[in-house]
DNA sequence: GCCAACGTTGGC
DNA sequence: GCCAACGTTGGC
C-alpha cells in the first residue's frame, strides 16, 4: 500500500464536504498538472492519503482512502486529465499544521515542504507515521 | 494583497 | 527545441 497527500483549498473543496460524501466518496477532479496526474495514475484502491487544507488553514486535517483507480476527469473533455475517487476515513484528532511539519526534522524532506505547489504528492511510510503521531491519530 | 516559485504556452 | 511571457498557486 502506498501513501499520498491531497491538497485542497477549503473554500473550493473542504474536508467537511468530503466527509459528507460518506462511503460513496468523490472524484478528485480539477487537477491540471502532469506530475499530480501521474501520481494519481499510480494509485491503487486501498491506498491511503492525507487531506491537506491549503491557504487559510495550512494543516493536514484528515485521512482518506482511494476507492477508484484513475479514470477520465468528468469535469473536462480533455483526454489528458484523469483522476481517482477518494472517501474520508477519519479526521485528525489534532490537525497537523505546516509549521509543525516544517519544525520536525523527520519531515524536512516531505514534498509538501520541498514543493509546496504540487497538489497531489507521494508520502513515505515513515512520514505517514510521523504525521499521524503528531496528530494523535491512528495511522492504520 | 503581495510576491516568489513554478508550470504551461506559444513564437521563433 | 529553446526560451520569454504569462498564469496560477500558496505561503507569508
Amino acid at each position: 500500500m502506498a501513501y499520498w497527500l491531497f491538497k485542497s483549498e477549503p473554500s473550493t473543496w473542504s474536508w467537511d464536504q468530503q466527509v459528507a460524501k460518506g462511503e460513496i466518496g468523490e472524484e478528485w477532479d480539477g487537477v491540471r498538472n502532469y506530475q499530480a496526474r501521474n501520481f494519481m495514475r499510480e494509485m491503487a484502491v486501498g491506498d491511503r492519503g492525507f487531506f491537506y487544507h491549503s491557504q487559510t488553514e495550512k494543516a493536514v486535517v484528515g485521512i482518506v482512502e482511494v476507492i477508484a483507480e484513475a479514470h477520465p476527469d468528468s469535469t473536462t473533455d480533455d483526454k489528458r486529465w484523469d483522476c481517482v475517487d477518494i472517501k474520508a476515513v477519519r479526521p485528525f484528532e489534532t490537525p497537523v499544521t505546516l509549521d509543525r511539519i516544517k519544525a520536525d526534522p523527520r519531515l524536512g524532506e516531505m514534498v509538501l515542504v520541498k514543493n509546496s505547489r504540487l497538489s497531489v504528492q507521494p508520502v513515505t511510510e515513515a512520514e505517514w507515521r510521523a504525521v499521524c503521531a503528531l496528530g494523535d491519530t491512528d495511522p492504520d
